[in-house]
RNA sequence: CGGGGCGUGGUGUAACGGCUAACAUGUCCGCUUUGGGAGCGGGAGACUCCGGGUUCGAAUCCCGGCGCCCCGACCA
């Protein structure tokens, strides 16, 4: 793509109010445009890592034998009123709430336990049909009491929910167990496996514990206590001597250290809670009726986009892995003569018939503010054209993580062949 | 929702209660220039968040809204 093209413009200067690093780079870069607090637009540049991830996320699910649904935002109340979840108090208001012309209630959903149970209704009858996995990219409207941190914390936000309809403890376990090792997949196959740690927390209302993923991160608003060698965390807020009993472990054979973190996933078990409300159940093989054993797991794609800016930025902007980037090549062209033209484009052309993605900044500015942006925009490699190359008969390359480090001049093979 | 801070061209800032609201940047036009956000000249762009009030006079002081950020309490 030629960055000509692109509608968004880089800035110098990040909105006075923004101060979370991940919203000033993105907004400074042109990947997304603030709404409102807690509400952004994603621009060209941003939804293209928006849709990297949610690659990731497919690719893993669907190997996993989940199906993807696409369900409404918009809710009935009577649904709700079956799990007692229409409350207005619930979660500090978290519900946005509208109407019919003719005056029904309605809500935005911010989550779809009750929804999707509601559609298996027609679809889960018997042993037969189960179990069951089912997961949509949905947006998802919370009126949070205080957005905060850019797109780590949004009003409205795309989020993976996937759900498990299994016909008892044991089978849900199982997929949960699967679930633990496929989270983890798309974590490192997002660029931040490192510095990931699926952490013990309580499990809310449905289960005495739960699992989240968390990803270290001075942004984050959580504490996390982990070993960074036996890979163990538990959520500060959940690490008590109860715990460690709980899991059978001791917590003498730990090295444990305490860091910021941000919650980029969580996994839960539902049971029968909301099966049994809505009724939703299936005979077995003796006739017998019984309620669908359920769970839950999400992913805040925004969040994540978000907790990798904040992880691998450096002074000079975004710094990208590889697999979320928006493209994989940032053709940088210097110089706008004809013969500067011609090569950069004979570049690209060949780069593009390797099936590399490359942005090809065409413009005609300065080299200085290119490489500025270059930096800004954070696309792990940079490949710079220019007289100079062209009579060296090689090209510049340099990657983005090279903060410091020099460009080195290598032909068209061989970068591609770094790139692949 | 409690506490704190802040609302001035697109963006970042300035302006004692007093002149036509200033500067930088961006943007547009022209020339020049092309390896780390170049230079010169010219132009456009602001009901100073909204509504009241005090005053001869309000961006500035007071009251009330609304918005935004941060800290808490809650969540992907």
């Amino acid at each position: 793509m030629k960055q000509s093209h692109l509608f968004s413009k880089t800035r110098k200067d990040a909105p006075k109010d923004e101060v979370s690093k991940n919203a000033q780079l993105l907004i400074r870069a042109g990947y997304i445009h603030k709404e409102m607090a807690g509400v952004y637009s994603f621009l060209p540049l941003g939804l293209r890592v928006i849709e990297k991830i949610t690659d990731i996320i497919r690719d893993e699910l669907n190997k996993a034998g989940c199906q993807e649904l696409k369900m409404t935002t918009l809710q009935r109340k009577e649904i709700w009123e079956q799990t007692d979840r229409w409350r207005n108090d619930l979660d500090g208001g978290i519900w946005f709430k509208t109407e019919l012309n003719g005056g029904s209630e309605l809500g935005l959903a911010f989550t779809h336990e009750e929804a999707l149970a509601n559609i298996m209704k027609d679809h889960i009858n018997s042993y037969k049909d189960l179990p069951k996995y089912a997961y949509q990219f949905q947006t998802k409207f919370r009126n949070e009491l205080r957005a905060k941190s850019g797109i780590l914390r949004g009003r409205e936000f795309l989020m993976k929910d996937l759900y498990d309809f299994s016909k008892n403890k044991e089978e849900h376990e199982d997929f949960y167990e699967k679930m633990k090792g496929v989270y983890m997949n798309i974590f490192t196959r997002a660029g931040i496996g490192e510095n990931t740690y699926m952490t013990i927390s309580s499990g809310g209302s449905f289960s005495k514990y739960s699992y989240e993923f968390q990803t270290i991160c001075e942004a984050g608003e959580d504490i996390l206590v982990y070993d960074p060698e036996k890979k163990i965390a538990i959520n500060k807020g959940d690490f008590s001597d109860e715990v460690f009993s709980d899991f059978d472990l001791n917590k003498d054979d730990y090295n444990f250290q305490e860091a910021k973190s941000i919650e980029v996933g969580d996994i839960y078990t539902l049971g029968e809670k909301y099966s049994s409300a809505l009724d939703l159940k299936y005979t077995d093989e003796k006739g017998e009726e019984h309620p669908v054993y359920m769970g839950s797991y999400g992913i805040g794609v925004p969040r994540l986009m978000g907790a990798i800016v904040e992880i691998f930025a450096d002074s000079n902007g975004i710094v990208w892995p590889e697999s979320v980037s928006p493209f994989a090549v940032h053709l940088v062209q210097v110089g706008d003569s004809d013969t500067v033209n011609a090569e950069a484009e004979k570049i690209y052309t060949e780069l593009v018939e390797n099936n590399i993605e490359v942005l090809w900044d065409d413009r005609d500015s300065r080299p200085g503010q290119k490489f500025a942006d270059s930096d800004l925009i954070g696309i792990p490699h940079r490949i710079v054209v220019s007289e100079k190359t062209i009579e060296a008969e090689k090209l510049e390359y340099k990657k983005r993580t090279d903060q410091n480090g020099d460009a080195s001049m290598m032909s068209l093979e061989e970068i591609v062949k770094n790139i692949q």
